[in-house]
Parts: structure tokens; C-alpha cells; sequence
DNA sequence: GATATGAATACTGAATACAAAATACAAATT
DNA sequence: AATTTGTATTTTGTATTCAGTATTCATATC
């Protein structure tokens, strides 16, 4: 840990973006939900003009819908929006693991394995929130490992759209067994360098995620 | 067209937000230069709140660096930056090519072919100009055809920034000469709904694309 | 002469105030 | 009774004001 220790002074949009987006993304404030400036302010204690520019922020990341006149919304998704969301996220994540497999050190490689042998734990001992917590963290590490930056930030945005899928999607006892194979699966192609194998590994997992969300959204859409 | 023309009214922070862009873009504002929020307030005849709302979207876009309390400057693109963007590019548009293949009328590929003899005269005219907006609308329009907005989005910013290079990019005569046999390529493969050879290639377009890039700005930094 | 300190200035961050547009609602007309 | 129109209210869009921080420049000290 650094000796000197900087004060924290960030401006309060940014802090306002970080609670707004964890809000819309555990459901919090309701798909289609009006954004009232208002209440919000009041809610959160500050004026209207960093929340605004909050607002203006998540706007541009995908969050918000924005009406001229007539305020924001929380962005509706629809099985839609994650179909097509579905084919970038693979051919993202499978660069991801492409570039993990030629960038990754040893070390950050025994540490993928510790955290998905954790995450296995979890799994067996039928703790969900554990899991989806060790989860990230893995494709975190992995997305790390791959040393861009730019690819980071481009997949955030698509990754926090499936992350707000998550909070409403109850995966089947076979479907969670399949990706903690998919994800043992996807250890032992780091640990061999299989870069090309990593990626379709990767892309497959995407797919079967989405499935998941298919058979729960088409039930829930009608 | 449609007969109930509706009286465009947009937000003063959304034109704000595409003026700067394009000035960016278009290197009217240096990299690394700082932005005056007063200068530009002046020179729009606006007041500060909407131009501060146009900085945060442009910030959240990648086009700006915010600074707490020392304002905002226009990112530096670097060797490094391209580098990072390549492997994105390349997979989001052989996505996209995959897609086309998939979804495209023939009405539209017969636009492309279209499109793509025009911008090849522009070629042999030696009409740089000319044909980097055909190229542009050849790109666009293969987007389209993807039938993937979310898609289209994801790889906006990212294609944005390389508008921004060719802005200070001059194309060697051989290398556009293969960057035309490339566009046909690509016409002859959407024909044929030939998908993956289509992601292939446009795959490799990028790439040669950055080979360029890496010519010039790596004698622009030294 | 070089560095450090402090005051003045300029700029950003946030709050308030004002203007314009949309919504809600009531009254009037068909 | 239903639809339309006019008014009041609410909410968004923009401007202005106030507060706090960084930068600059002059002065003092080593």
C-alpha cells in the first residue's frame, strides 16, 4: 500500500453515474421507469446540474433513453437487444482470449485457476450470489490479461447490459453445471497457450448464456 | 418522404456534442489541446450548462480527458491506441460481414456493387476525397445490412477514432490499390453469401489499414 | 540566481434562477 | 357525452451566480 494517501475528491456526476448505473442494474429503478430530475435530486441531495450531466453520461452509455422535453427513461431491454448484443460479446470475448492466452503471466494464470476452482466450491455448495461474485472476477482477470485497455472499456457498456440480465435470470441446476465445465474448460487453454481454442471456448459460453436468457425472457415477454 | 414534417428541435448539448466531435475528428481541435469552456461557450454563443453536458458525453465517448478541477483536453491517439483498436475493429467487422451475409436484399448488394465501382473511378481518378466518402458510405451501408444496431453503436466510437486518423494520413499509391482489390473482394463475397470469407477479409482490410498507421505515425513520433 | 512562499487571478464545480415546453385538467362547444 | 380548447401546473432546457480550486506571478528567503 503507497504512503501517501491522496484524498479522494471526485466530482459528484461521476459518483452519481457509478450509483445511477448500479441502480439500473439491479433493478433498482425499473426498465421504461421515468427519471425524474427531481426526485433524484432530492433523493441524492444535489442540484440539478451534476445530475443532469449524470444523466447525459448514461445516456451516451446506453442506460438512459433521453426525450427532448420529456425527461429520461431506463433503457426497456428485450430479448432483442440481447440477441444482438449476443454476437459482439463472443467475438469480443473470444479476442479477449486470444490475447490473454499470448499476454498472460504464470502467475496470473495460477490465479485463474484458484478463483475458478473457488468459484467450483461455490457451485457445489449451491451458493449462487458466491458464485456470480468469483464469476466476474474471472472474466475480469481474463479480460486483464489480455493488456487492452481500449477492449476493456468496449466491452464494459455490453458486459454491464448481461450483468443486468443476471439480476432477473435463475439458471437451471444442468445449465450451471455446463458453464463451470465451460470455465474448467477455459483454464486448462490458458494454462497451454491455445489461444484459438480460448476464444471459441469463450464465444460458446456467451452463446449458452444467452440461451439461458432466451428461455426466460421468451416465458416472460409472451 | 414522408408528409408530416416534424420541426427539428433538438437539444442545444446535442449539437453541441456533434460539433465538437466533428471538430475533433477532424483535428480542428489539436490532441492535447485543452479546452476553454468560456472560448467555446463564446464561439457557440451558449452558456456554459449545455456545452458542460456536451464535455461529459464527448469524456464518456473517449474523445475528451477530464481532469477534476483543470477541465478537459482532446485525447491523444497514439501508436498504441490504433494497436489496441485493431483486433476490435477487426472482429466487430467481421461480425458485421458475417451478418450481411446473412441478412442482406439483393437490392442492397446491388447498392454495394454499386457504391463500389463508383468509389474505384474515384480510385483512378486519383480523387482521394471522393473516394474516402464512398468508402465511408460502403462501410456504413455493410453495416446496415448486418441488421444490428447494437452492433452499429459498438463500433461507432471505435470507427470514429479511426476517421480521425485519416485525417492525417496520406494512403501510398500501392496500398490504395490494394485496399480497392479488397472492397471487391468483399463485393464478390457478399454476393455469394459467402459470410465467413467475408469476415475474413474485412478482418484483413483492417489490418492492412493499421499497417498504414504504423508507417506514419511511427515516424510522426519517433 | 534559484527556489519557496503567498497573494491575485482565472477557471472549474455546483447551486440557483429564469424561460420554454409538455402535461394535466377544467370548461366550453359540438 | 365526447372532443376540443384554454389555462394552470409541472418539468425540462438554459442562463446566471456563487464557491472552491488551480495557476500564475511577484516577492522574499536561502
Amino acid at each position: 500500500m503507497s504512503l501517501t494517501e491522496t484524498i479522494d475528491r471526485r466530482p459528484l456526476h461521476h459518483e452519481l453515474v457509478d450509483r445511477l448505473r448500479d441502480m439500473i442494474i439491479e433493478g433498482q429503478l425499473e426498465p421504461g421507469q421515468k427519471i425524474s430530475e427531481k426526485a433524484l435530486c432530492e433523493r441524492f441531495g444535489v442540484s440539478r446540474t451534476p445530475l443532469r450531466e449524470a444523466v447525459k453520461i448514461l445516456a451516451a452509455e446506453g442506460f438512459l433513453d433521453l426525450t427532448p422535453h420529456r425527461g429520461a427513461s431506463v433503457v426497456k431491454l428485450t430479448l432483442k437487444d440481447f440477441e444482438e448484443a449476443l454476437p459482439i460479446m463472443g467475438a469480443l470475448d473470444a479476442v479477449a482470449g486470444e490475447l490473454a492466452c499470448q499476454n498472460a503471466t504464470e502467475a496470473e494464470i495460477n490465479e485463474l485457476e484458484q478463483l475458478t476452482a473457488r468459484m467450483t466450491e461455490r457451485f457445489e455448495a449451491d451458493d449462487l450470489a458466491g458464485y456470480y461474485k468469483l464469476n466476474s472476477r474471472i472474466h475480469q482477470l481474463i479480460m486483464e490479461m489480455a493488456r487492452n485497455p481500449t477492449l476493456t472499456r468496449s466491452t464494459r457498456v455490453l458486459s454491464e447490459r448481461m450483468r443486468r440480465a443476471r439480476y432477473e435470470l435463475n439458471m437451471s441446476p444442468a445449465r450451471w453445471a455446463q458453464a463451470v465445465d465451460e470455465h474448467q474448460a477455459m483454464v486448462k487453454a490458458i494454462r497451454n497457450r491455445k489461444g484459438v481454442q480460448l476464444g471459441r471456448i469463450m464465444k460458446i459460453h456467451v452463446i449458452h448464456k444467452l440461451q439461458d436468457l432466451q428461455a426466460h425472457l421468451f416465458a416472460e415477454e409472451r
